[in-house]
DNA sequence: TTGACATATTCCGATATGGGAATATAATAC
DNA sequence: GTATTATATTCCCATATCGGAATATGTCAA
């Protein structure tokens, strides 16, 4: 067997890096091939085959007008990324604040010292 | 060019499912390969290998104790993703309700309709 | 039609992958 | 030293990949 193949979820898809850099210029605006070739300087075949892994992962929508193609991230299907790493924020964030508020609590509650 | 090497960053390290499995079998415990063996169920070869490429991007971290070795996540490792994919968030959570809350708190001081 | 513009596809080659099977290394026990 | 346990490494192979260059498709305009 080889890798999983780039098409096969969105994790595969996203750990290409020109597909992340795709994907954040695209943010939430709508774009022409056109554009993202001017804006991410890469050539336009690159662009397209991107797009095309992108698309198949369900990562872009694609809609056509007249020659052009806009392309828009479809945000959702990064949602099992976010769900799968969100567990461990924890373990780098100072959210362990959170246990610190509770024991503020508690003193605050037990009043005198 | 082929696709950027499993070792060269967590996302691409992450993109292969059993990685995936792996840091979340171990968790915030610290297992010997053998308990990672039986807890997941493939052979030994394999498990050593895919934590060998996690180790090389640093995404466990490795301690030796007699024949054993001792495996753990690097949790901090995981941010980058974090960061990368939590931009989206807004984009398919009913945390726009921020906005509707933020809409709550003007009607209410605005009292009177 | 012909041409120009917008985008997609094909062909190529170098490269790494992940699994299985077999084997190597390392550490402890006897 | 020898056996045993714990883990790592090597070899082999089918399979995708990404980029570049060239080319194909599609759509509008004159």
């Amino acid at each position: 067997m080889a890798r999983t193949p780039t098409t096969h979820d969105p994790f595969n898809a996203v750990a290409e890096p020109k597909r992340r850099q795709l994907i954040q210029a695209l943010g939430s605006k709508e774009l022409p091939v056109n554009e993202i070739v001017a804006l991410l300087g890469w050539n336009q075949p690159t662009v397209s085959k991107h797009l095309k892994v992108l698309k198949q992962v369900g990562l872009v929508g694609e809609r056509r007008v007249g020659r052009q193609r806009l392309y828009r991230v479809n945000a959702e299907r990064l949602k099992p990324i976010f769900d799968w790493v969100t567990p461990f924020e924890r373990y780098w964030t100072e959210r362990f604040e959170r246990l610190d508020e509770v024991l503020e609590q508690m003193k605050k509650k037990g009043a005198t010292t």
